[in-house]
Parts: C-alpha cells; sequence; structure tokens
DNA sequence: ATCGTTCATCGTAAATATACGATGGGAAAA
DNA sequence: TTTTCCCATCGTATATTTACGATGAACGAT
C-alpha cells in the first residue's frame, strides 16, 4: 500500500501556480491592465485608480514585481511602473499552453449533477 | 482632495482574480492537468498521485468546485470528477483576452534597474 | 537647510489558506 | 446486517494574505 506518494511538483506547475497567485486579486488584475494601457510607465496614480491606500497599492505592486510581471524604476522621486514584457510574453505563451492542453481531452464529461 | 477613489472593482477583474485564485497552488494546477488527461473523470487516484492527504485534496478539488472549473459526480461509493468544459473555454476564452490585451501597448519599458 | 511630494517599509489586526488526523455518511460487498 | 471502501467535513494548528496608519528615506523645489 502507500504508493510512496513521492511525486512532488513540477517546475512548471509551481511557475504557473506562483503567476496565477500573483494575479489572484482583482487589484493586481486591474493593476497590470493600467500600466499596460498607459502604455510606458506610472506611479501613484494607481492609488488614485484602485479604491486602497497607498501602502496597499505598494505592497500590491510589490507582489507583481516579485514574481517579475512588472519592473519599478526611480525616476526623481517618483517610481515608474511598468510591465514586464519578456515575462508578460512568456507567461500569456505558457498558460496559452496549460489552458489548450486542458481543452484537448475529449471530456466524456460526467453527468452534470455537479453534486 | 482625495479624487473620490470610488472605483470598485469589475465583475471580468474579479471574475480572471478568482479563476487565478483558483489556480494558484501547485496541487490544483496539477489536479486540472490530471483530470483532463484522465480524459474522463476520476476520483482518489488523485491523492496517489499528488503528495498530500486525502483531506487536503479534498480541500482542494472543493476550491476548483468553487469558481466551476470541475465538476463531481457521486458513482456509487466513488465520485466522479471532471473538468467543466464550457467553463474551462471561457476561462481559456477571458484570460487569451486579457494577456492579449495586456501585450497590445507599445511598452515603452522604463530603465529596466527593477529597483 | 527646510519643505513638500512620492514611495517603501514597519507594525499590526483580521481574514484566508493550507495541511492533516479523526470522524462520519453512503453505497457496494460480504 | 456487518464490513469495507471512498470521500466530505470537522476541528485544529500554522502560515500567508490583505489592509491600513504611521514612519522614514529619497529627491526636487524653495
Amino acid at each position: 500500500m502507500a504508493t510512496a506518494k513521492t511525486q512532488d511538483f513540477t517546475d512548471d506547475e509551481i511557475f504557473l501556480a506562483d503567476i496565477a497567485k500573483a494575479l489572484s486579486h482583482p487589484a493586481r488584475i486591474k493593476i497590470m491592465k493600467l500600466l499596460s494601457e498607459m502604455n510606458a510607465c506610472m506611479c501613484g496614480e494607481l492609488v488614485n485608480l484602485l479604491p486602497l491606500a497607498q501602502a496597499t497599492v505598494s505592497q500590491h505592486l510589490k507582489e507583481l514585481k516579485r514574481v517579475g510581471l512588472i519592473q519599478g524604476d526611480i525616476d526623481g522621486p517618483k517610481v515608474c511602473y511598468c510591465v514586464n514584457v519578456e515575462m508578460l510574453l512568456r507567461v500569456t505563451n505558457d498558460f496559452q499552453n496549460y489552458f489548450n492542453n486542458l481543452n484537448k481531452g475529449e471530456k466524456i464529461s460526467c453527468k452534470p449533477k455537479t453534486k
């Protein structure tokens, strides 16, 4: 018995989960959108565009920076944020692959009682 | 002063964040993969394929079920899980749109000091 | 040098998430 | 009916997340 159960998670699974975690809050979903719409960088205007205090926005930015989705650049007294294009492309690609693979099977769904 | 800061998050932002949250753990990333590979349903084999206790796997399944990414179907003593095809297509599409829009701008990145 | 602006960080409180053992219910099998 | 198997849920401990006010560092402007 006890099938060893050694299997750890792959780097890929951990990576996807980590990115998903970084995007798992509406504020961070929106921040990515805003930074991208602003085309280039931005700073504390984010605070005005979000229903959150400055300290909280800063924390969310930190989380996005942690996974590399955005970059911050000190520009005088302000800090200029922008999306990290390379990382964004990688992530876009990885999630597309992930979802596409999920969609591949025949998907003989169980009776949709959903329980 | 105080620009009102009324802006709440849109349903769309909340939806994307909620799905991302459901996928924000390696176990759940993997469970989706496993359920999809098994083509149709599955049950406690998941427990054998994951480095987690049965109660924990059950909790992860519950989270995936919460957002509608999977369905459970009682089949005798077992419970049969499978991905929810419709929801998966919707999510695939929504994330693709989200990422593609993020990728649209010119992305005049800030100096990559990253700070 | 002092002031105002812009942020990051600290400290902290409350809420959520993660993990597991133990318990219990429901259905097939004995 | 009793046992067995499969799974959900409860209870619980620990860790992480979220949010905010307060503080302080960095810089430009005065």
